[in-house]
DNA sequence: GGAACTCGCCAC
DNA sequence: AAACGTGGCGAGTTCC
């Protein structure tokens, strides 16, 4: 049967979401001022002193030199400095061509000042992005973090003043700073309900891809532990063995997520020889790169017959067509046929009713529907709920939104009534709400104890 | 003196 | 043939 999306449903969707959104708006998040105001000052000594550290050098008088103004903060200088002044070769260019100053390129030149300018971008980052927006933001010790659903082409959503979607997460300290600023109402608990792997379930309701299918509902089975075994060529992979596990990790984060967003294997090869396996791009020697259970990365590679980089990328080239005309082939079929669809008609049909038009890439056509309906399934129960909450009178309230999880300002009195109420609407009754939903839904919770920070959240196992 | 731009970096 | 999807935001720079 034909995708008879109802655009009726899309546009009562954005209307009933905008309402819950501005309800999570108005109730807003509790911000511990001091503590922020204690971070700041901390994060303003600690830059201080490093940017006294580093005024002090021959580096700095150097570059004051040759500068009119001279601003350690301007990638402008910095670039001039360290490419035209000192003549190092750029490892990267910036979009425009010009050489870059970010991360990965300072991260290979080997002078103690640019570790420094490099640590000082880091400190700064959490100062003014994240700790000054909230002290900025916040009104009688909350902050109201806004959730857009008007300003993103995949009919996605944004957050803004301050932004809720971007707060440091992955690294440790920069987590425990930012997150640590954010609480529950006083006697509440703060708790985080999160889709698992929600794009890659809603891809399988476009492109029915059965080898895809069973990846998601086999628990089993193992998607990046197969792509792990396959691009490293590891007869026994076993993740629980920590070098493989680390690789399951590499093949994930640099070759299957990237895949599914249109990346090639140039690219993708590169992400894991290098970054993952820190081996050099060029023909490689005993016991180079990241270790392995026996011996380090190369002597593993050298002996399955991948003796250098180039050989390395030519074999990501085959895993990448395997990947795409073997493995996901219906997947493949099916971003064919919808990126003729797009170039005959001018724009994409999405299963949650929206219509998608202008101009775009392959890439683009392809995300959109699959990044818009995944998150339509987190605003169908964020609305859901936010209803429920109100016609039942919860003290629970929900309070904010990352794509695909949903925040709550917990009563502890009610965890037991209102967790089994969250899994079911976000799992069983948007199922019956959406019969296209044609794979299993699952959701991750985390929580936080009585009156402690979201950086201290923990797994919550209620069942 | 503000708008618009580039660059870098945080999230999913 | 070409080659990573979606945002917000701060700082510096350039344009008008």
């Amino acid at each position: 049967m034909a995708i008879k999306p109802n655009r009726l449903e899309g546009y009562e969707l954005l209307h009933k979401g905008a309402l819950a959104f501005a309800k999570a708006e108005a109730q807003g998040m509790r911000i511990d001022s001091e503590y922020c105001e204690r971070k700041k000052k901390h994060l303003t000594r600690k830059i201080e002193r490093l940017e006294k550290k580093l005024k002090e050098t021959k580096f700095y008088r150097h570059w004051q030199h040759v500068m009119k103004n001279p601003n350690i903060y301007s990638n402008w200088q910095l670039a001039r400095f360290l490419y035209e002044v000192k003549k190092i070769k750029p490892v990267k260019l910036t979009p425009s061509g010009k050489g870059a100053t970010d991360e990965e390129a300072l991260s290979q030149i080997d002078i103690p000042e640019v570790k420094i300018i490099l640590k000082l971008r880091k400190l700064k980052k959490l100062r003014d992005t994240y700790l000054d927006a909230f002290a900025r933001e916040q009104v009688d010790g909350k902050i109201h973090p806004f959730f857009n659903l008007h300003t993103v082409r995949t009919y996605r959503s944004s957050s803004d003043r301050p932004n809720f979607q971007n707060i440091p997460k992955r690294d440790e300290e920069a987590m425990r700073i930012c997150r640590g600023s954010i609480l529950p109402r006083k006697g509440f608990q703060l708790l985080e309900v999160d889709y698992s792997g929600i794009e890659v379930r809603i891809g399988e309701c476009y492109h029915k891809d059965p080898v895809m299918k069973r990846y998601i509902e086999n628990p089993e089975s193992d998607m990046h532990g197969d792509m792990a075994k396959q691009i490293f060529k590891i007869e026994n992979f076993d993740k629980s063995i920590p070098e493989h596990k680390y690789l399951r990790n590499a093949a994930k984060n640099s070759f299957v997520f990237p895949q599914f967003y249109g990346d090639y294997y140039v690219n993708c090869a590169e992400g894991l020889a290098c970054k993952w396996g820190h081996l050099p791009k060029s023909k490689w020697k005993k016991g180079q790169g990241v270790p392995m259970p026996e011996g380090f990365l190369s002597d593993h590679l050298i002996k399955v017959g991948i003796k250098s980089y180039s050989e390395f990328e030519e074999h990501i080239k085959e895993v990448e067509y395997d990947f795409w005309y073997r493995r996901f082939k219906v997947y493949q079929k099916w971003k064919d046929k919808l990126w003729k669809e797009y170039q005959r008609k001018g724009y994409i049909d999405t299963l949650t009713g929206f219509r998608i038009g202008g101009l775009m890439r392959k890439n683009e056509v392809i995300n959109s529907p699959i990044q818009g309906s995944a998150f339509h399934c987190l605003l169908w129960s964020f609305i859901q709920l936010d209803e429920i909450s109100e016609k039942e009178g919860w003290n629970t309230k929900l309070i904010g939104q990352i794509h695909d999880s949903i925040l709550f300002d917990a009563d502890p009195k009610e965890l037991n009534y209102v967790v089994p109420i969250i899994e079911r609407v976000m799992t069983e009754d948007i199922r019956k709400a959406w019969d296209w939903i044609i794979v299993s839904l699952e959701v991750e919770m985390d929580i936080c104890e009585p009156d402690r920070p979201w950086s201290e959240k923990k797994e919550f196992l209620w069942k």
